[in-house]
DNA sequence: TTTTGAGTTGTTCGA
DNA sequence: GTCGAACAACTCAAA
């Protein structure tokens, strides 16, 4: 009996792992391992940190069976296929623009020795590019893809292999205890309360998913079978893990938009940079530009590498439309801050903020830093959370510290920029970029340079 | 091929 | 204080 190499990368699981399923049908002894890339170590540390962390785990699920090595996948994985003498290496698909490059040049390296790559599966209930008009292009507008995302139907989720004598590793149980807990108690109340950063009322799945604890197929049976399946809290939840699989399809077809504008309507737009706007961004990066929202945000940001969802349209939209600065530089930042940094997710909800992406936001609608923090942190505790210099303003008050008298009494910066004259700003950029953009239209967006953005990820 | 209805997340202004 | 309109046309998807 011969060996079957399972290499796991973002699907730390053994349940509903179809790579799995795939390796033990090839009747073979199968050996899992993960490789550590230099290439992605190099950038989001929080997210080697975790990964490093949850890969013990994984070792003691599989009885000690797992591998770990370091290095060019394209070079590491031909070679211990060499060495154990196995004929196919079996994979998740993988989808960004480096995996598949790099999964190109191991099956490649594999290929030459008369080996193969497998990839079954992706990350994504439905693997990117599945889903079609009904002219066969893909979707560019989030409500039909939806649609015909729903109606596509998925596999039912499998479980693990009886064969097997491994178990969940410790991340899997995590996922899965969280996710539980999420149904039984902040499912219904999800579609009301999601927007509330000063409540603990979101699911926190986002990492989970990022490292492929669970799969989002099920998920997906797992909210069709709840009680409260057809009302507003499942439906809002479906819609949220059809924006990724959206941003995914998105990805698929168009890879360089993970650094680049989608779309060249903007290709004119007249962007901040130098040693000016440089500072206004470590203001924005240290979470001291003046604007409660926006601190707090971007505090949790570098303390908990997770930040609301609400709160990161809040701190983009403010880079973007006050700070002037081209999105790559703050969808970067993010990246090397966020544990759940998801390389799609996070460049298509830049885009979409800043107006270059599929669907994006409208030009003129800019987040005021003031207005939403009343609206979505009513009471100012998550301003106070992460904001000790205004602890000692009450409630609301919290969110304009320069209406109280001892508002900057404990070291709180003022405002960097005056929000409604940057608002007035950037809407009469983007009405100039709008006017040029047609004769732009031939030189795209390819004169910014992205180069400082280290953007293999 | 042409036509038609529709389109995540906001803010401001004026009646 | 509340409400609808304006913001600006444009592109997409489906019939």
């Amino acid at each position: 009996m011969s060996t079957t190499l399972l290499w796991f990368r973002r699907d730390l699981r053994l349940g509903d792992q179809p790579a799995l399923h795939a390796a033990l049908a090839a009747g073979n002894d199968v050996l899992p391992v993960f490789v550590l890339d230099p290439r992605l170590l190099t950038t989001g540390g929080v997210r080697t940190q975790r990964l490093c962390s949850s890969l013990p785990g994984l070792r003691d699920a599989t009885r000690g069976a797992l591998l770990i090595r370091h290095g060019d996948p394209a070079e590491v994985i031909p070679r211990l296929a060499r060495e154990v003498g196995a004929a196919e290496v079996h994979v998740t698909a993988e989808t960004t623009p480096y995996g598949r490059r790099r999964d190109a040049r191991v099956d490649a390296g594999l290929a030459a020795d008369g080996r193969r790559l497998v990839a079954t599966g992706s990350p994504y209930a439905i693997d990117p590019g599945d889903v079609f008009t009904r002219a066969g292009t893909p979707y560019q507008v989030f409500t039909p893809f939806s649609r015909a995302w729903r109606e596509h139907g998925f596999p039912a989720p499998s479980g693990i292999p009886e064969e097997l004598p491994w178990h969940r590793p410790a991340g899997e149980v995590d996922a899965l205890e969280r996710w539980h807990r999420f149904l039984d108690e902040d499912l219904e109340g999800y579609a009301a309360s999601r927007d509330r950063p000063d409540l603990d009322s979101t699911s926190r799945m986002s990492e989970h998913l990022k490292y492929g604890e669970i799969h989002p197929r099920t998920m997906l049976a797992d909210l069709a079978g709840h009680p409260a399946a057809t009302g507003p809290g499942a439906q809002r939840f479906i819609t949220e893990l059809c924006w990724r699989e959206f941003y995914a399809d998105q990805v698929w077809h168009r890879p360089r938009s993970v650094w680049r504008d989608l779309r060249d309507d903007l290709a004119r737009m007249a962007y901040d940079s130098g040693a000016g706007v440089d500072r206004l961004v470590a203001a924005w990066r240290e979470g001291k530009t003046g604007y409660p929202l926006v601190d707090a945000g971007m505090r949790q940001l570098i303390a908990e590498g997770w930040m609301h969802n609400r709160v990161r349209m809040v701190t983009a939209s403010f880079l973007v439309k006050d700070l002037h600065v081209w999105w790559p530089v703050g969808a970067r930042h993010f990246l090397d801050h966020l544990v759940d940094g998801d390389l799609a997710s996070n460049s298509q909800g830049w885009q979409w903020v800043a107006g270059t992406g599929s669907d994006a936001s409208p030009y003129f609608r800019v987040f005021h830093p003031v207005t939403q923090a009343r609206r979505f942190d009513p009471v100012g505790d998550y301003v106070r959370r992460w904001v000790p210099e205004l602890r000692h303003l009450e409630g609301p008050t919290v969110h304009e510290p320069w209406r109280s008298r001892d508002g900057y009494d404990h070291g709180y910066p003022q405002p960097i920029v005056d929000h409604d004259h940057e608002r007035r700003e950037a809407v009469d950029r983007y009405r100039q970029a709008r006017i040029h953009a047609v004769q732009q239209y031939a030189h795209g967006s390819q004169g910014r340079d992205v180069r400082l953005l280290r953007p293999f990820t």
